[in-house]
DNA sequence: CAACCCACATACGATTCGTATGCGAAAGGA
DNA sequence: TCCTTTCGCATACGAATCGTATGTGGGTTG
């Protein structure tokens, strides 16, 4: 059975209805953006989001998972083309803070996610970002690199870390310095997790 | 000049409003709260709350100032039984880390405070546990028992950690336990920072 | 070809916010 | 003492927005 006309449009207009909530929600926040505007930019109406995503709250989380899964993807082949995997996670972390300069990542993801969805571990999408740390703590503390830890506590901090790293340095007037600060402030913390810190 | 009976209920009325508003946001959170329910809650219209606080984003600063005092004070308290600094540190962070549990500063000062006011440093109340954090980091670069960290950095990064260490507690199903290894981490994290981790 | 289904549009009621205006009590001067 | 002004707060109004209930047109099925 060959898929339909109809459903082949149903997911153009999901993807068209994600993409215009991704500017609507990046610019004026969750809380201001009009679903009316929102769906007329998109050149449809509110019929077609509730249709879709059942409310407000499902075009948030729809459009949560798009971003999650992209940042994801892009620290993921940061982190691959490091050999040492500590290396490889502190080269994670750096990305993760940079991503989270990126308005759209912390507007919708870092400030209006976790305020009307809750926590993000609890999201669908299980913050893949979270999931690939603690696998690779999981890894490093078996192998005698990192310190007998929780990996899912240390992933949590590490990533807590980050992100207020993240906010801290778009929130200020010279990023690019800031970030550097954050950096290396990130990497002197993480040492503390090494086996053998000195 | 004593004080007119007029303004002193006035500010009776902005208390009571306040006393209400912390209800309100944190059973609710503040997009959901209603300003009607919540001004008749506390014996008032809307009236008194935009005389008083200008908008419902004045109200929600207001909340979270006082609630910031209340935790700065509190992990301030903790952190002067301790004589060793490095170890109030310590103290403060894993108070801060039980204070994030209560459903009241986590909805209100975590998740909606961020959300709605924008950057937590750049709030008029300054986030006072992070102001002391910062100078207790400076005192201890000096002496050198911290390695030459930039303190806001490590302020930042341990308050992030201490933060997202609370959410992932908030949310699990046995908060007592997964405390303890929040905590165990953090105090591992910590680590890194100090001139001599080994 | 007729009945049906589905994706979406339209119409409606219910809240809620911010502002503009009204009112009563206290303060101050003649 | 009386009149006027000020101030704190209530009331009234308009605008915006959300969720639901209902309508509709094109494609599918029997």
């Amino acid at each position: 059975m060959t898929p339909r006309k109809r459903v082949e449009t149903m997911e153009e207009n999901r993807a068209r209805l994600i993409t215009a909530a991704r500017r609507a929600f990046a610019e004026k926040g969750y809380a201001n953006a009009s679903m009316d505007d929102l769906t007329a930019a998109a050149g449809l109406t509110r019929g077609a989001l509730y249709h879709s995503f059942g409310d407000k709250r499902g075009l948030l989380a729809a459009v949560v998972n798009q971003i999650d899964e992209e940042m994801a993807a892009r620290a993921q082949a940061i982190g691959d083309r490091i050999d040492d995997e500590w290396e490889a996670l502190m080269a994670v972390g750096a990305a993760y803070i940079e991503l989270a300069l990126e308005p759209e990542i912390q507007r919708i993801v870092l400030l209006d996610g976790p305020a009307f969805l809750g926590d993000p571990l609890q999201w669908p999408s299980q913050n893949s970002c979270l999931q690939s740390t603690q696998t690779s703590v999981r890894r490093m503390v078996a192998q005698g690199v990192m310190a007998p830890v929780d990996p899912e506590a240390a992933a949590r901090l590490m990533n807590g870390a980050a992100l207020n790293a993240a906010l801290w340095v778009a929130a200020s007037d010279d990023p690019q310095a800031v970030l550097q600060r954050a950096i290396d402030a990130f990497r002197l913390l993480s040492r503390g997790l090494l086996a053998r810190p000195g």
